[in-house]
DNA sequence: TCTGGGGTCCTCTGCCCT
DNA sequence: TCTGAGGGCAGAGGACCC
């Protein structure tokens, strides 16, 4: 198991793969200065935490999640560099094609790792484990980064098998690991019922807890409970997913990447923010951004939810589902800010988010209008868009919409349309922060609250 | 001295309709 | 006309992932 091993083809057919310290790894790329010293990636505000750290910071104790000022106590010579996404999506993105040179059965989980089923692509390689040594060859030669690989027949043992392919870390220095780890059939129950219970995808802290409290702490604990005993634990889809999983019952198939379920946008404020107007401010920035996001992806979307969380880290959300879908930072920003208005803001808040669900695939308004003239777009509107039918609704006109009532046009315009291409076109060639809508800058701003989004 | 951002999925609840 | 059951759906929130 220990030991890269062949394999008749088609016997394991999952593969994933996780960078090793993946954004550290591209930092030093752009900064070499930083190989071999701690690093520490992540938001280097008052209220930032870790994204990721490199395994000289981890030697120390620092882990992802926790906040950058405990780790900067716990590992004060750690260069703190802030997350640049620009740079983390252009390596991922070189990966990928790796991957798909490979099996077109890819599923991405996040910018650094992926599940692959290359279950087709053995009349090119002998077995799954010459696969994975493949890939870490061609991405190192890609783009110049390590990863790890796990190799098994399903999805919950592939991924703990990368976990043992990984570098270890040691006071003294990351040691090397295996780089690919192979869990045959017959290894599969021993590999897995050995592994602590909080290393089975499903399971954090909330269902640790409560495994605990019926004396479960490792996989092999987990499989070895009454599944009545485990449903009246941690619920019924829960525990009968848990208790297959504990037997190396996985079935779910790679999903090769659909369209996105939602696209959000938040902020968590350097001081919490405070005042009616200038949260509703914020939000017409941060709906901006998403419709942004919506258009430069061809998306649009129906439920617009808003999301704050209060100085006391209570979390509320407030959703609205609207007739016909949206991609304008002016039609999501009015549903938004009419949410805004059914939350309590007394005491201020500390995060607001905007995202749209209910996505549906549309051309982007760049490309509609770069498509058509303006006589054209004179004599039909924009599509697929249901345009809203009225711009000049009275300020108490009403959309009724579900059991709710949502005051004014809900759809976007054509007006919003074009505006919102010309926005993009300004933006793409001068920068993200070079125009903003009027309302959105009555905020004074600190530093940290600039940040136009990935 | 604090606890991010961007997602997905699930459960529960309330409402509407048949 | 009223009532209850049950399905579908939307909204709110929790838990989890990287």
């Amino acid at each position: 198991m220990s030991q890269p091993q062949r394999r008749p083809p088609g016997e394991l057919p999952i593969l994933h793969v996780d960078m090793d310290a993946f954004y550290v790894e591209v930092e030093r790329m752009r900064d070499p200065s930083l190989i071999g010293r701690p690093v520490i990636v992540g938001g280097s505000g008052r209220r930032g935490v870790v994204a990721s750290a490199s395994y000289e910071a981890r030697a120390a104790g620092v882990h992802a999640a926790m906040p950058t000022a405990q780790a900067r106590r716990l590992c004060p010579s750690a260069v703190v560099v802030t997350s640049d996404f620009s740079g983390y999506i252009e390596a991922s993105s070189a990966i990928a094609e790796v991957f798909e040179s490979v099996t077109p059965h890819v599923e991405p989980i996040a910018l650094d790792e992926a599940f692959l089923d290359v279950s087709g692509a053995h009349r090119l390689f002998d077995s799954s484990s010459e696969i994975a040594w493949h890939l870490r060859n061609a991405v190192r030669e890609a783009v110049a980064l390590e990863c790890s690989v796990g190799v098994a027949s399903n999805k919950t043992l592939a991924k703990l098998a990368s976990v043992a392919a990984k570098p270890a870390v040691h006071p003294d220095g990351p040691r090397p690991g295996l780089g690919v780890c192979v869990v045959s059939v017959a290894d599969e129950l021993d590999f897995l019922q050995a592994h602590r219970v909080e290393a089975l995808w499903g399971v954090g802290p909330m269902t640790l807890r409560r495994l605990n409290e019926i004396n479960v702490s490792t996989v092999g604990d987990l499989a070895a409970v009454p599944l009545e005993r485990l449903v009246s634990t941690v619920g019924a889809a829960h525990g009968a997913h848990l208790a297959a999983l504990a037997r190396g019952i996985d079935d779910r198939p790679v999903h090769r990447g659909g369209l996105p379920r939602s696209v959000s946008h938040e902020q968590t404020f350097e001081t919490d923010l405070t005042g009616a107007d200038r949260v509703r401010s914020e939000a017409v920035r941060l709906a901006d951004a998403v419709a942004s996001r919506l258009r430069a992806n061809g998306l649009s979307g129906r439920t617009v939810t808003v999301k704050v969380k209060h100085p006391d880290f209570s979390l509320r959300t407030r959703a609205h589902t609207i007739p016909e879908p949206i991609q304008t930072g002016h039609a999501l920003a009015h549903v938004a800010q009419e949410l805004i208005g059914s939350l309590d803001l007394h005491g201020g808040i500390r995060l607001l988010g905007v995202a749209v669900s209910n996505l549906e695939e549309t051309a982007s308004a760049e490309t509609e209008s770069a498509t058509r003239s303006a006589d054209e777009r004179e004599a039909a509107p924009a599509q697929p868009h249901q345009m809203a039918l009225d711009l000049n609704l009275p300020p108490d006109a009403q959309t009724e919409c579900g059991d709710e009532t949502i005051r004014g046009p809900t759809g976007d315009t054509e007006l919003d349309l074009r505006l919102a291409v010309a926005l993009d076109a300004i933006r793409n060639r001068f920068g993200r922060t070079v125009i903003a809508h009027g309302s959105a800058a009555l905020r004074d701003g600190t530093p940290g609250e600039r940040r136009w989004g990935r």
